[in-house]
DNA sequence: TAAACGCGGAGTCATATAGTCTGCGTTACC
DNA sequence: GGTAACGCAGACTATATGACTCCGCGTTTA
């Protein structure tokens, strides 16, 4: 957890998109296109949400990834861990036991136990944690009901499946060989 | 604030001896020897805790740096602040308003106020910082002095007097040219 | 006057982030 | 049964930042 970086924000804004589709198996490729991010990028991120148990993947055609659990099941803390991994906020060098008096042998009181202000960063990540523990996808899929009118909500439905119907006419890569 | 860097333990590490010093200077050099880091380094440190006014720098040869205030009105949230800036924990992208739906006019309930994710982020930030400032040099101190035993105290100051004493008689870079 | 200080800027080296570009195996649909 | 849409994995690049180092200047004290 050393620093939330982009991949977090493309990440859970994902997980929204996935917990308001009901089920219904999204593309990384169509999500990255929707929300105007990096297909590629996205590409590389959800696999390890994949390996945390948040997201599962179906392969071929019609594939894509939907929530493992409920929404109300998954937490903000969970999202941030499968991303960002187990590095800590601060990672004690324990210079302590490096000071000169000691010479070459620190006495056992100096190392013993883990440094105050070491204990003190432990205790600013575990309250951050704590926070991040208190907030589960469906707190914030409700918070986004609230700010977007409901026709919002069909038309990025209507976008989807538009997009999904495209493949079978033209639209390979490139979208028109004009005239 | 993104990730707490070595440059945070030094500084924290370090101002423990100057609040431990009764007011007497220290030179960065010779906080830099008894704890075994970079002199060049930490020399770059103290700069920004004396811009933070949380130190004050006297110049010339018996110089040094001591703290600005007293032990208990020095918060390690400030130290950290006067060490990191202010750089975020989580610095959103606004991706919400890149969705594709919108085109290229995202309308304003899409980017009032702040993110539903970007909140969650912020007040996770919060709790860390709020834990940051409940505690201060003064609490670390009494820690520390409950660690070590008294004569450690007697030893460092023997050190620096000696240190600083050595000055005078051969003790340049190179330590003894062997007989 | 020289050595011990603080102060500032430039430069180096390694690592991490953000992002790209392949290719491979699977699956649905015509 | 072929092709295109999927997930999945790995190699690759570019830029930024962290952790230093080096050098030189102004100040002060012995
Ligand atoms: S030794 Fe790492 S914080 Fe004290
Ligand atoms: S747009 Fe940045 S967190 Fe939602």
């Amino acid at each position: 957890m050393a620093h939330l970086t982009v991949s977090v924000e493309y990440a859970i804004h994902c997980l929204l998109w996935l917990a308001g589709s009901a089920g219904a198996p999204l593309s990384s490729r169509d999500l990255a296109e929707l929300q105007g991010i990096s297909q590629s990028f996205l590409a590389k991120i959800f696999p390890k949400l994949e390996k945390a148990g948040i997201v599962v993947g179906s392969e071929g055609v019609r594939g894509g990834y939907r929530l493992a659990r409920a929404p109300a099941e998954i937490s903000v803390l969970q999202i941030v861990d499968a991303i960002e991994g187990d590095k800590p906020l601060f990672d004690c060098q324990e210079i302590r036991d490096r000071c000169a008096v000691f010479g070459d042998a620190p006495p056992v009181w100096a190392t013993a136990g883990v440094c105050a202000i070491h204990a003190v960063m432990l205790k600013a990540e575990q309250a951050m944690r704590d926070e991040l523990a208190a907030h589960t996808l469906a707190d914030l899929a409700v918070t986004f009901a609230g700010k977007a009118p409901p026709e919002f909500i069909l038309q990025v439905q209507d976008w989807m499946t538009e997009r999904a119907g495209a493949r079978k006419p033209g639209r390979q890569s490139k979208p028109e060989p004009p005239s």
